[in-house]
DNA sequence: ATAGGGTTAG
């Protein structure tokens, strides 16, 4: 009966007669093709199931049918209800199911596919074999996909293609590229897709010299620029090499673009940090582009706005989301959420998560990251506390929670964090223990930072210069560059932040003669421009050393205009090495340079009052009030039991009050006996000595310590933090309290860790 | 062929 269709509808096909009831089936036929010819799917369908016994050429147009669009489940139901009818599938029938199959991921499928081709002789043809190649690729099984291509007696272009774009899926550039030059070898040209997927991957790799000669090669084919595909991905890989002039010049010359090439535009211009630009050409392509932005321009376009601090921009950006309704798109609505965030607009932020009908695990980090991006550490915790009851954290809400317990030095929830990575399989990522080290190492535990580091199966860049950072704020200096030859000779590159990191590591243990080495070096045998930031570096290290003339000189010969931080580095040594001429000619450098942050007034004050000149401190600080410079309080916290206490100057709020007081007093009488006397010369403000006197002993870093050394056991180091440097009158108290407590102190200001023990400090008063 | 949240420094 079967054979007999089967002969009834090759015979209509070749245009014999029909008796009437196969002129039945042949109407419904022409009506499936007919409908499939327009797209309408669920319309051949129920054509499809009112025909008694499809033979295997309907039951490949309908396989085929819902393998190109989808449902793809379908297709392999489909697939199993022609087995199940008896129909034989040929060899037209494996490709479509197997495209199906790599849709979905459908590894088990796909291999049951495999073993029947097998069985039947089919596998060596060419097309059941790039189909096999290509559903392997995506299952993610690359030997499979060798095994197969290597059997094939015969290849076409199609089947290399099928290789390249496996290892290109899987980012595995050496292959890829490994790929096309066999395929070259083996006599078979590249073709327009070879082209299209190894591009992504060379911009991937910003392999710019092999991404050129592709170019080169297109442009020889003649499948160059004007041809939209190859165009726009051309113009991708340049941007992706930061090869802006090229990327242009193709973007100019295409006289055709679709919402694919302005996208990689706009997202190519953000990604080489031009804002404006991105900006400027989604502007362009409202006007110019004939239909709705593509929903990747807008994300683009908002991430431009988040990075520009633009909230204007933002906002327009977020009424063309709902002109065109994008609204329910997440990528869009996290786009937005994130924009919010990063502006620091929280508010705004926080207002449009509650609204979001569908929140997932990017919508919290994105809020999380906002508030510890803008010194809000305390409500990130409070969000991801509530994330972790709807959705799971993954490695980027690790990565953005993590620096939260770092900022406020809170150990015991980034041990909690650093559980929950290892419960959620998460701590074996590099990004995660990078944040893992630099939350030990800010917490003051460089031997916990040390082992997550020394367990990495695979480090980083970033792992390296986190360490080389800690170690420079700790003041193990000559710990930090062993660390940075021995990065080399595991192979890492450094780049130009390990070098800021080795800088001022440099700094920080007073290693003069090695960091100017280092700062030489980087250009001559590293090939890194000094940025603005070595330089900072560099005359932080001369300055503290006291080579003020030769930081001087390095400031005049930069090629570039000094700015106010690097000044402000060098006003920062003209205090500690009580230069009042620098520091006043400093100081006038930088109130030409307009409005800066209130850290300069206070240097250029202490110069002064340290020099007992303190109608010109006073001068100093009613010039910054004037000038609406608020001074941010000093403030200092410790961490006890999870709990946070912090402390401001003067404090009476601690419910422990009356008992931290007196502790303090009973230290400083004890101090006193050692030699301490108040350094008055630290307090800016007019009064007379007695207030100054007061105002310095309750600093807040001493109330912290105070509560400390009453709430915590004996032998325990003693972990405190302070949101500016710690004060010289300070540095001195605490020598001389590690001496009357036996305690170990350990503070950790604004730029480095002092390790207080035995009357000493590792920072050997220089800080 | 394009697109959302992320770690290091100052």
């Amino acid at each position: 009966m079967n054979n007999l269709r089967f002969l009834i509808t090759q015979s209509h096909s070749n245009g014999s007669q029909a008796c009437k009831g196969i002129h039945h089936c042949a109407l419904e036929e022409d009506l499936l093709h007919k409908h499939l010819s327009m797209g309408e799917v669920e319309l051949a369908r129920k054509v499809f199931d009112e025909i008694p016994q499809p033979s295997v050429f309907l039951w490949n147009a309908m396989i085929r049918a819902y393998s190109w669009k989808g449902p793809f489940h379908r297709a392999i139901k489909l697939y199993y209800d022609m087995l199940n009818s008896g129909v034989k599938p040929n060899k037209f029938t494996f490709p479509f199911v197997l495209k199906a199959c790599s849709s979905l991921l459908a590894l088990e499928e796909g291999e049951e596919i495999h073993e029947y081709v097998r069985r039947i002789g089919l596998e060596s043809d060419l097309f059941v074999s790039t189909a096999l190649i290509d559903m392997y690729m995506k299952c993610g099984c690359l030997d499979e996909s060798c095994a197969v291509f290597d059997g094939m007696p015969n290849r076409d272009v199609v089947s290399w293609n099928a290789m390249i774009a496996g290892f290109a899926l899987h980012g595995m550039y050496e292959d890829t590229i490994g790929y096309v030059l066999e395929m070259q070898n083996a006599g078979t040209r590249p073709n327009r897709s070879t082209v299209v997927t190894l591009l992504p991957v060379v911009g991937q790799a910003k392999a710019l010299t092999q991404g050129r000669s592709i170019h080169g090669y297109c442009v020889r084919r003649y499948f160059d620029e004007d041809d939209i595909l190859v165009g726009t991905a051309l113009l991708d890989m340049y941007m992706k090499c930061t090869s802006l002039v090229y990327a242009c010049r193709i973007f100019g010359k295409m006289s055709s673009k679709n919402e694919v090439t302005w996208s990689a535009m706009i997202g190519g211009y953000v990604l080489c940090d031009r804002m404006m630009d991105a900006l400027e050409v989604f502007d362009q392509m409202m006007l110019e582009g004939s239909s709705k932005p593509a929903s990747s321009s807008l994300a683009s376009a908002l991430r431009a706005c988040a990075k520009l601090a633009d909230l204007n921009g933002g906002k327009t950006l977020h009424n063309y989301s709902i002109k065109f309704g994008f609204l329910s798109d997440i990528t869009i609505g996290n786009s937005l959420l994130s924009m919010y965030a990063k502006i620091g607009s929280i508010g705004d932020a926080v207002k449009y998560l509650d609204e979001m009908e569908f929140k997932d695990t990017v919508s919290y980090s994105a809020i999380i990251s906002g508030y510890v991006q803008n010194g809000n550490a305390k409500e990130a915790f409070a969000i991801f506390k509530s994330m972790l009851s709807n959705v799971e954290p993954d490695v980027a809400t690790m990565v953005g929670i993590i620096p939260a317990c770092s900022h406020l030095s809170a150990l015991q929830h980034g041990k909690l964090n650093h559980g929950l990575a290892i419960i959620h399989g998460l701590a074996s990522d590099v990004s995660v223990s990078n944040a893992l080290i630099d939350m030990y190492m800010k917490c003051g535990r460089i031997d916990h930072g040390r082992e997550v580091f020394d367990r990495m199966s695979k480090r980083d860049v970033v792992s390296w210069n986190t360490m080389i950072a800690g170690y420079g704020t700790h003041g193990r200096g000559k710990e930090a560059i062993s660390l940075f030859l021995n990065m080399q000779a595991e192979c890492i590159v450094p780049d130009d932040i390990t070098f800021i990191c080795l800088l001022s590591a440099c700094s920080h243990s007073g290693l003069v003669t090695e960091g100017k080495h280092w700062f030489h070096a980087m250009t001559l045998n590293y090939r890194i421009k000094p940025r603005m930031e070595h330089y900072i570096c560099l005359v932080d290290l001369l300055g503290r050393g006291g080579y003020l003339d030769e930081a001087r000189e390095y400031i005049r010969r930069m090629p570039f205009e000094p700015d106010v931080r690097v000044w402000g580095a060098l006003l920062g040594a003209c205090r500690i090495h009580k230069n009042i001429e620098l520091g006043e000619e400093v100081s006038q450098m930088i109130g030409k340079l307009g409005p800066e942050g209130t850290g300069n007034f206070v240097l250029l004050s202490n110069i002064y009052s340290a020099a007992g000149r303190f109608n010109e401190a006073a001068q100093v600080r009613i010039m910054q009030r004037d000038k609406g410079f608020m001074k941010s309080p000093g403030c200092s916290w410790i961490e006890i039991k999870g709990n946070i206490h912090a402390f401001i100057g003067g404090d009476r709020t601690h419910p422990q009050s009356q008992k931290i007081y007196g502790k303090l007093q009973e230290l400083l009488v004890e101090i006193k006996k050692l030699g301490y006397r108040p350094d008055t010369s630290f307090v800016l403000h007019d009064m007379d000595d007695e207030e100054k006197e007061h105002a310095l002993l309750y600093h807040s870093e001493k109330l912290a310590i105070a509560f400390a050394i009453l709430s915590s056991s004996n032998d325990k180091p003693i972990f405190v933090t302070k949101n500016l440097r710690v004060c010289g009158d300070c540095h001195g108290a605490i020598k001389l309290i590690t001496l009357v407590s036996k305690r170990v102190i350990v503070v950790r200001d604004a730029s480095r860790f002092h390790h207080f023990s035995d009357g000493m400090c590792n920072c050997r008063d220089f800080w």
